[in-house]
RNA sequence: UGGGGAGUCGCCAAGUUGGUUAAGGCACUGGGUUUUGAUCCCAGCAUCCGAAGGUUCGAGUCCUUCCUCCCCAGCCA
């Protein structure tokens, strides 16, 4: 009947082609692996690889992860899992003013909680680029000695001018060819401290009149004096990503290193850089090659960092974990859960054609999983009362509840029922539209788990606003009893005692945006905010929902699903956040 | 109007070297089950693969031309 539908199948993709064509062809059967990241001699005197291939996942710490890292951090982690490979967990470090601890903690918080590790065959693969700093100045070095890189002072404005336009060839600065020792002398100094931040900068030397404009002696090592969260002051010179990146690699005997889209551009460095390392000697065959996908883009969602900050700071949110963020944080918050997310990635599959993924589809990956792993539990979010006049007060009568229809095995709970009961305020029509099957005057609808009711009345207060309503019940037909069901009705709706109701602060949340592209056009994406995507409401849930603990969640019944939030939640007194509702066909 | 990519059903996405009727998922539409208008089950859903030509017995898959969209001119990643 139902749980088989969950596995997470892996869908055939470009990149699982490629991995499967290389292991078929032993591409990468040579490496070894020395036990760490290091150069060629050290690597040559390591054993053969035990990892079939080596992924990693490279975020700068210089923000919270969100969905989109999301499908990058199943693919990297899941492609080594499937294929007998390890994925490293790696920090891209080498902007030490944008990085901080805060951010690298946050980050290993997130791909944990996805479900996902980096110990491999005995031994962590946690790393960071700057503990390959020492590398990279002696890689700089070699290239300076052959004659690949120089030193140019040319200024930052006088090295735009010269790097030419789309179409125009640049110009080669004066300083391209000066003597390889003279650069290295200088680059010498700018490590030891000699230089003002800007004032000279290291770049490769390849080809200012390359139609591909990141082939225009592209700058490799900076001046910049800042204090880097893992190195301290020890460097005063940091190498840029373009550099750094192919050789973290390559120090790591990655074989598929995996990016988006817009570094496309930039493999004929990487591949270069690569190359002029295993001529000095300092890496060695194979090397890792980089692929390219599609990032994700998601409807209804804005997934760049300068607007994710701008919504946290000008307090349009309420910080990085507000729960209608897409950032993991905040999605966790939110209810969502990592099961879903890996579903959500296998199913958005991995191209190289830019896309927009509908956000129903991870909202449906969501209840996917939460409809098998959710208890059920009675709640009234917009309660109206219900007397049964012809019920006894001061009486109190059990009703079982199945705590999960799908897993009878979870058992049923007890659900105390009372002349006065609290209903959804919806449940209740005085003048029904067409197809409406709840309570109405005159009519029968069953209380869930207990008896069917008749309408006999309704009391309004001045403005005519629905206050109590009042009907009969009938006594040979609770749930569970021989011949209940003889009176067949076609409406069935929740309610919790009042005399056992936990009255409960419970946050409605709704997308934060009402267009599906927020900003599209020439529209500010602030203007698109949607201004009810939280309603906060005081609920009248059953009691037994008073002792869920903090991350616990649980399918309100005919609502959705809901989670206990991990950071408002007081033991004794949990509040509530609504994941996401159950689907609805009924329009109203 | 330089370079690099991408265009298969409303949204994703398979489609190995050209070979019967173009996978699958989501959405949608019918029908069934159901004490959640949920779930689940069944059925339907591209004569067509950005366009136009061409090669071929045969093309989404090869060739030509064209169109549209995305990325690149940080001492960011």
């Amino acid at each position: 009947m139902s749980s088989t539908k969950t596995p997470i199948l892996a869908a055939s993709n470009f990149i699982r082609q490629i991995i499967e064509r290389d292991i078929e062809q032993g591409t990468y059967a040579t490496r070894r692996w020395a036990g760490s990241p290091g150069d060629a001699a050290y690597q040559a005197a390591g054993l053969p690889d035990p990892a079939k291939i080596r992924t990693r996942f490279p975020p700068e710490p210089n923000g919270y992860l969100h969905i989109g890292h999301a499908k990058s951090i199943c693919l990297n982690f899941g492609l080594a899992r499937d294929y007998d490979g390890v994925c490293h967990m790696r920090f891209d470090d080498t902007n030490p003013e944008k990085e901080e601890q805060e951010y690298v903690d946050s980050i290993t918080d997130a791909v944990q909680w996805l479900g996902f590790g980096w110990e491999a065959f005995g031994t962590s693969h946690l790393y960071y680029a700057s503990n390959y700093f020492d590398f990279m100045y002696r890689a700089a070095e070699a290239l300076i000695q052959s004659g690949h890189a120089y030193v140019d002072q040319q200024t930052a404005e006088e090295m735009r001018a010269n790097r030419g336009t789309l179409t125009e060839a640049g110009k080669d600065s004066p300083w391209r060819n000066r003597p390889a020792e003279e650069s290295l002398a200088l680059f010498r100094e700018m490590r030891d401290g000699k230089h003002a931040d800007g004032s000279l900068i290291l770049r490769a030397k390849i080809d200012m009149a390359a139609p591909n404009i990141n082939l225009r002696d592209p700058a490799i090592y900076r001046i910049k004096r800042a204090t880097h969260h893992n190195t301290g002051d020890k460097w005063c010179i940091y190498p840029m990503y373009t550099f750094a990146h192919p050789i973290e690699d390559a120090l790591e005997q990655i074989t598929h290193s995996i990016c988006t889209l817009e570094f496309e551009d930039q493999r004929p460095f990487y591949d270069w850089l690569l190359e002029r390392l295993v001529e000095a000697a300092l890496l060695a065959q194979p090397l890792p090659k980089q692929y390219e996908f599609a990032r994700l883009n998601l409807t209804y969602v804005v997934l760049s960092k300068r607007k994710l900050i701008e919504l946290v700071e000008n307090h349009h949110v309420s910080g990085w974990d507000d729960p209608r963020l897409p950032t993991l944080a905040g999605a966790r918050r939110r209810g969502y859960t990592a099961e879903g997310f890996r579903l959500f990635a296998e199913r958005i599959g991995v191209s190289k054609a830019d896309s927009w993924i509908e956000y129903t589809i991870l909202e449906d990956c969501m209840r996917e999983v939460l409809n098998i792993s959710a208890e059920r539990r009675i709640a009234v979010l917009d309660p109206i009362k219900l007397v049964i006049n012809n019920y006894p007060e001061n009486q109190s009568e059990d009703c079982f509840a199945p705590n999960h229809p799908l897993k009878p095995e979870l058992g049923k709970r007890v659900v105390p029922l009372t002349r006065e009961l609290w209903i959804e305020r919806e449940d209740f029509e005085e003048t029904p539209p067409k197809g409406y099957f709840r309570l109405t005057p005159g009519g029968l609808v069953r209380l869930r788990y207990g008896y069917v009711v008749k309408c006999t009345g309704f009391e309004t207060d001045a403005d005519g606003k629905i206050t109590v309503v009042h009907c009969e019940y009938l006594p040979d037909t609770k749930s569970g009893t021989p011949g209940s069901d003889s009176i067949k009705v076609k409406g069935n709706i929740h309610w919790v005692s009042v005399n056992h109701a936990y009255a409960a602060e419970v946050r409605l949340y709704d997308r934060l945006f009402k267009e599906a592209h927020p900003g599209a056009g020439d529209s500010n994406y602030l203007d698109d905010i949607n201004p009810n995507s939280v309603k906060t409401i005081i609920a009248q849930l059953e009691l037994s929902l008073k002792e869920a603990h903090a991350e616990d969640r649980f399918q309100f019944e005919r609502h959705g699903y809901f989670v206990a939030d991990r950071k408002d939640s007081v033991a004794g007194r949990p509040v509530f956040n609504r994941t996401v509702t159950l689907r609805d066909a009924w329009q109203k």
